[in-house]
DNA sequence: CGCGACGTTGATTTGCCTCAACGATTGTGG
DNA sequence: CCACAATCGTTGAGGCAAATCAACGTCGCG
């Protein structure tokens, strides 16, 4: 039964009663997407915060030439939303794509205020993975300033090994903030440093 | 009496009583540091959590090269910390020198969890700060990657006017991700662009 | 089979860095 | 109160990492 990834991935960090599990479970809803879908579009409001249980999106923005830039890719087990859209109900800064047929849970911001209200423990749940979040966001604002493109692709493998198999050549590019062309010579360079 | 400037912006997002903010007041502890003072050294534990009262701190990473990066920089009303190291208590990957005399409150990581164990609506006060903080985060990960070196200066000139003016050119260059030198360059090419 | 999405390759260009030297401003001790 | 050092900012010459552009391969799929 499928609530209970939820429920285990909160469990990492607070202890909820049962009766406090059931009424969770009694706020959810399931949504099914399909690869290439959209959660979000830039300049809707994100209604809602959704919870993983399988699949795998990314969250970017498109500038005014029309490149992506990726903010975040997330997979089973993961929270994605368009923060800022959501909390304050204002137009979304990013799409947020399904690369694969994707199911989650959905949470309302009236829901999950709702939630908060009745379960303290999870504002202090939202808090500690929030913590970890922002701790994540800056190492990459400092990697980004700090090393090069290269050095970015291999800790990106080294940390993402998931991701770097499932997702397309050209999304790992945005994330990284280099081009495809230039990801492609990268790789060309690590396979001759490889043989010598 | 400056305990009222903590209370203040703690009100602007959850309602606490009279007991509690007596409470939370007799947790407090104040500390002031000088000008070119670290409040924290990469590679040392980050034990507190501190809330600017008055002056200016620049948290930042010191790489092999030597060169630093800057994080963020905290004004009056703001909080910072190695948040990674302050809650696991590891090494920390920044360190946060104060650009000014500056006085702050700070919590130890006990004692927040036991502010926050005794005042739930903290967890929830510090969850909205977070979401906040990450939105922000995000947003800068998204401008450096589609933004050129100008457009992220003056950008930030708008947004962080009252910062842009107390620091330190080759702060801001590092902030921006660019040297000293060459913002510079790009600070004289505006002058000519406003004549012609 | 043929099309569309993705990846590769090479030639050329460019945004930004590096290094080195030189002002300007500030603060500090004699 | 001046001299001098330290810190910060400016300028220019030259170099490199990565972007751009254009063309071509390749693979999966309707």
């Amino acid at each position: 039964m499928k609530e209970k990834v939820l429920l285990n991935c909160i469990s990492k960090y607070v202890q909820l009663t049962v009766e406090e599990n059931s009424f969770l479970l009694s706020k959810i809803n399931t949504r099914k997407y399909l690869k290439g879908q959209y959660i979000v579009q830039q300049g809707d409001v994100c209604n809602f915060n959704s919870f993983i249980i399988s699949g795998c999106t990314k969250t970017f923005y498109t500038d005014k030439k029309g490149n992506e830039h990726i903010v975040l890719f997330a997979e089973a087990n993961w929270w994605c939303s368009d923060l800022g859209s959501f909390i304050s109900k204002t137009p979304a800064d990013y799409n947020i794509q399904c690369i694969e047929t994707t199911e989650v849970f959905q949470f309302s911001y009236a829901t999950r205020e709702e939630l908060c209200d009745n379960i303290p423990k999870l504002d202090r749940f939202f808090r500690k993975i929030l913590e970890k979040a922002l701790v994540t966001s800056q190492k990459r604002i400092v990697r980004n300033l700090s090393l090069s493109a290269i050095e970015r692709y291999l800790l990106f493998c080294k940390e993402y090994p998931t991701i770097e198999q499932r997702v397309s050549q050209y999304m790992v590019a945005s994330y990284l903030g280099i081009t495809k062309e230039f990801l492609s010579k990268l790789k060309k360079s690590l396979i001759y440093e490889n043989k010598s």
